[in-house]
DNA sequence: GATGCTTCCCCAATCGTTTGGATTGTGTAT
DNA sequence: ATACACAATCCAAACGATTGGGGAAGCATC
């Protein structure tokens, strides 16, 4: 408790402002708060805000909030703060939440179970008005309970069909155009490493995948499909599970990037060139994808509109709208870079490859080897 | 306003909680807040304690705050929330919030100016206890009018002469630690791309560097230190800066991760390899230093635990107990990666370096790899 | 002069807790 | 018997705003 120094009057509350301006303490209230169904004479309003202003007068957000029973803040529950693309994510909410004057309390979702120390406590004693969720797992529990209370909630790049309140984005569009455009430069054995099916993104864009490959005819083979989580690591394990495989693509497109940074690393052991001998394609466009090795040809996905467009429905669902389910159509964009490329025509070898860098057997069976291009940092040969 | 369901009984207060177990709302209070000065009867209290458990009552933190004066709630104000290394703080100053109960509301302080719109409407309107204040600039007038109210506040990775409580790295000795290393490979011309001036981080780390040159005995131009801001842009120009001097140095030593993508974009295009002809440090290790092409030696600072002291710094200065100036002694470590290496043995200039590699940075064999040092695993998974 | 209608303002209840000061009841010392 | 300490509760006043319901004027109408 900061005592109070003597010097230091203590800060003016309603009832001060109202003795000063002579008046009483309703009539001030009303008159900064500008409430019109029952104005002031114009000289008391104009001896109110006088006083209200000499004072310094400002009213207490808590008391205030108690008696309305709107605190004008929301949780934004989040499952890893350095997630890339939440950032991106997170200045659409503040940008919607700062044109509205709501505050936002970040919350970390990681932590399960234990409903004494989640983030409900947030809901159940009553600090905020609302929750943005952007948690990993559709089945969270507490997401669930929160939601089937009637709390106002809105999943952000998540859907799940027992939550009404969703925004994503339209993954599948972006999937679309990952293999539009590596088929379009020829490519014709194109995989796809899948975030894991546990969570609605994931799952979108390999269905745009599969769409987007069945459209141009090309093939699809189980083994071109790797599943993995949003990790470096599981990037690594997905790409040596692609090059496994009988027919080695050409091309992959990556779902998340922390993975594709992964697989590259991979793919450059293995000895493979990139896009030489395999081009890569990833989604979500962040600034550090154009200072990888190669940089990062990437699918731009709308993350800060998503942010934004969902904190105006959950705002709007606090002012009592029904809510829905939106896809953000906003098409989502290419941006090239040098990861990409389109493949080598001869299936000739070229000479020159050191061995020393060769991975540890994994080297493709059937095809040729790559060099030459083999930029960048030399694949740092673990283990 | 959510119309409430018939159906679904509002949410039980104290009162119903008293009624329910037969006693007046004070005792039900004391007993759920375990108040020692006025225990009840053994018996009571268990009669309370199913009563509330019954009705699964939860205390309205609204109403508590008021009351108590405090709403167990902190700000922290943030200049960029994309900003590498936010999150790594971020998590400290999670973890000890969570320690203790308390939210974060997360504050964009980025505009500056009117005061209706800026994060200081907190402070006004009393929604929070405390502030924790990450931004840029030292003078932010908001800043200085919030501290010299008296508002408890804590600086973090920043000091200021007018405004006690902060907590800062060992900046300097991280500096250090960049020049020892590239001292010690062999490096004689060290430069310093340094942070803007105004910035208290910045101007440690620089005298840092001062000082680990002289100690050292190694030459000190003033051509050899360039100015820049935090952005790539501002890196790629100071590394211009640097090419232009007529003594190139051998090494450098950036202060912030995104000017040091800046600068080595620069170097390759000037046809430099790194490290070969030039090698390159940066402070502030972050998860993307592995992916650069090449993958960067860098200093790691303490980010996450500094989140951690400024917090507890706050928390206690909130208890009453006075605030220092904590300056992290923790050892800054070194992570020695693919960018540092002893410097080409003759001095001269290797001519007609060929561009079609220079993206590569370790095309001439003559340096010696240092991968002996590489200890500690690239990129050492934290946790 | 009673009634009605505005306009402007005040009164008092309320939001849900916490907390200092009675109040009650019981046992014990005077 | 009176007083006195003590424990266990209750009472009521905060905390600082918002808001429905009047009340007191001023003016017009019947």
């Amino acid at each position: 408790m900061p005592t109070r120094q003597p010097d230091q009057p203590r800060t003016a509350v309603l009832k001060d402002v109202a003795r000063r301006a002579g008046v009483d303490a309703s009539t001030v209230s009303r008159v900064l708060r500008g409430d019109q169904r029952k104005p002031a004479r114009h000289e008391t309003r104009e001896r109110i805000l006088e006083a209200a202003r000499e004072m310094g007068y400002r009213a207490n957000g808590v008391a205030r909030s108690l008696r309305t029973r709107r605190t004008e803040a929301i949780a934004l529950v989040v499952p890893d703060v350095a997630n890339p693309g939440f950032a991106e994510i997170f200045k659409g909410v503040q940008a919607a939440t700062a044109a509205a004057g709501w505050q936002v309390i970040l919350v970390d979702g990681g932590n399960p179970g234990g409903s004494d120390l989640g983030w409900d406590r947030l809901v159940l004693e009553g600090r905020i008005d609302g929750v943005l969720v952007m948690v990993a797992s559709i089945r969270d529990p507490v997401v669930r309970r929160v939601a089937e209370s009637g709390f106002p909630l809105v999943l952000v790049n998540r859907r799940s069909n027992g939550v009404a309140g969703s925004v994503v984005m339209n993954d599948g569009r972006g999937a679309e155009l990952a293999v539009e455009h590596l088929a379009g430069l020829g490519h014709q054995r194109i995989a796809h490493i899948a975030g894991p099916a546990s969570v609605d993104t994931g799952r979108r864009r390999l269905a745009g995948f599969r769409l987007a490959m069945r459209r141009r005819g090309l093939a699809l083979p189980e083994a071109s499909i790797a599943e993995t989580d949003y990790t470096e690591a599981g990037g690594a394990a997905a790409a040596r599970a692609l090059l496994a495989a009988p027919d080695r693509p050409t091309a992959v497109y990556v779902a998340a990037f922390m993975s594709a940074v992964g697989a590259m690393q991979v793919f450059k052991a293995a000895g493979l060139g990139i896009p030489g001998d395999i081009a890569v394609v990833v989604s979500d466009e962040l600034s550090l994808a154009a200072h990888t090795a190669p940089p990062l040809t990437t699918v731009r996905m709308p993350l800060s509109r998503m942010g934004a467009v969902a904190t105006d429905m959950l705002l709007r669902s606090l002012a009592g709208e029904a809510v829905a389910d939106i896809v953000l159509e906003d098409e989502p964009e290419l941006v090239i870079r040098a990861s990409t490329a389109p493949p080598r025509d001869p299936p000739g070898v070229i000479a020159g490859l050191d061995p020393a860098i060769q991975g540890s057997g994994l080297g493709p069976p059937t095809a040729k080897r790559s060099g030459g291009r083999a930029d960048g940092s030399p694949g740092r040969a673990r283990r």
